[in-house]
DNA sequence: CTGAAAGCGCTTACAG
DNA sequence: CTGAAAGCGCTTACAG
């Protein structure tokens, strides 16, 4: 047979859909001897609710987007894995949108995202520009990132980050670590707190930026240039893979770690934590960004009115290890 | 103003509902001058159709739900954004399941993604015994996992995997290589093949399995017992985490690498190709599994009555590094 | 070439 | 305590 609908429930059941529906859900009296007999009918049918027909009239479809720039990168494959998780215990179902660093596919996730009446968004891309999220009117959390309208931020402390790996570099002794970081706009605190303490010592920054969109070859080949250019004896990257990229130049080059060249990534995703002890990083509190956004958006959906005070930045941690 | 419907554009337009569907889904015959007035409409308002109430009506909700144990692993993060791209290009948008290594989780998925009557479903998780595939009746393609009932399976060449791995570290001198893997059921081709070539060098296998569900700090216990244990001189684990753990194991207990083991990793995800170009390890076409996945599971959507060979599995390839 | 009407599978006031 | 009817926002035969 067909999948059964409520028709069917009720004819089983002897009763109408209006009666099986308030069965559903729960819904005004019903006499013990309804809810039994509905319940077998449901049962002996194998009857389950059409999500999308609730959805059209609740106008509320339990969805939410969740727009990253890629679950290929570790950092945030985990932290969608822990969106994904705080959504479930929140009864929430995600839509993902891996739109790379791409600001078109991005736009066009958005759009997509409200013509299928998701019920709110949770955001964590770099693309800036983008600008349609302030007139999407439904309820979004970014992650790590200014989206500016007044949507609401989870974030680890990266001013604490930048200025624990800074400070970790000059007290092994470095005393031209040079920071290699995505992009060096004025939001970015990690950067902002490396210059702070170079310029407490008495040191001149030196910040190189690779951009978001170059490939991965072409990063490596800057990220070499500039340590060989800037006679580096330390590196802060404020991504891991680009920190990996340092030590295995490192190695190419002859050079000691720490003792030519002391290096510190950021972020410490799983694989970094448990396969790489060696490395030292900041390691992002990245299951608490993930569970703090799904209960932020969905704390958003079910009561619109609530003030939302600005989030306080997660606590971030520096582990030691032997390349510093 | 609130979101518009058909009925406020049609109104606007000066037309029927009828002729502002037909305009939105270029079907039937339309004057050009009806046809640039409902276009002004649409423009006008900013309407875009309700696709709830579309998949309502189409019974297609043009979902695809994509099952993995977690998108926090590097391997799956990156199946699961080419899978993404893939459906994406099709047409398809994704809904994420990530259901740990728990089966529970994932039978629950399974009734959610039915409720929600997504087109098909994409399923790479390794938990034995959910069985309800079988009968969900819809089009399933399963990823490096055997789930049963005539479903498709796309996969890497585990075969030639494990053979590579293992003939590479008996060429590299190794007599006594121990395979650390998850589980060593039958259906795990990579210890079939370790098998094999240790049986064609007259060598004794030594294999053992952490078991999915192992924690991770267990985990690493179990291998640095069993290293020790088997006074191994060669590892090949069968994903990269695992490698790198004997990999620390060896340099925290002064062993050198390769001289006294020789370590093979297995999966090659981005952080380990672009991050860790030390490590051999046998690299699986991820995207391309991703990507066959998606349009396999688009095809059968597509058109139903499509006969579907069995996949040839796709090819793999041993890289070097300084760790064999 | 265009429109009125029925219907996708549910929920929810409103009666009774 | 239960049911008939309207309606969520669309699409699609069927008329004209």
């Amino acid at each position: 047979m067909a999948r059964p609908k409520l028709h069917d429930v009720a004819a089983r059941a002897g009763v109408s859909v209006t009666t099986v529906s308030r069965v559903l859900n729960n819904r005004g009296y019903l006499s013990d001897d309804v809810r039994a007999r509905v319940g077998a009918a449901i049962d002996e049918l194998g009857y389950r609710p059409d999500a999308i027909a609730r959805s059209l009239i609740r106008r509320r479809s339990g969805l939410i987007g969740v727009i990253v720039p890629t679950v290929a990168d570790p950092f945030f494959g985990e932290l969608v894995a822990a969106i994904e998780h705080g959504l479930a215990e929140r009864g929430y179902k995600t839509l993902l949108c891996d739109c790379q660093e791409n600001p078109e596919r991005e736009a066009e996730y958005l759009d997509l995202l409200q013509a299928n009446r998701v019920d709110g968004i949770v955001t964590s891309t770099h693309n800036r520009g983008v600008t349609a999220y302030e007139d999407a009117d439904l309820p979004i959390v970014a992650v790590d990132r200014r989206v500016g309208g007044g949507i609401p931020i989870v974030r680890g402390d990266n001013r604490t980050g930048g200025r624990l790996a800074t400070e970790h570099l000059l007290a092994r002794g470095a005393r031209a670590p040079v920071l290699v970081t995505a992009t060096d706009h004025e939001g970015n605190d990690r950067a902002a707190s490396y210059r702070e303490v170079m310029a407490s010592h008495g040191l001149a920054p030196r910040v190189r930026a690779y951009g978001y969109s170059t490939g991965i070859d072409e990063r490596r080949a800057l990220v070499e240039t500039w340590l060989s250019e800037t006679a580096a004896d330390g590196v802060f990257a404020t991504d891991d893979l680009t920190a990996l990229m340092a030590l295995e130049w490192a190695h190419k080059t002859g050079r000691s770690v720490p003792g030519d060249l002391r290096i510190v990534g950021y972020d410490g995703s799983a694989v970094v934590r448990w396969g790489m002890p060696g490395l030292t990083t900041v390691i992002q509190p990245i299951a608490r960004l993930g569970r703090r956004a799904a209960d932020l958006v969905a704390d958003r959906i079910e009561d619109p009115e609530r003030l939302t005070p600005a989030e306080p930045p997660l606590p971030v941690e520096l582990r030691l290890g032997w390349t510093s």
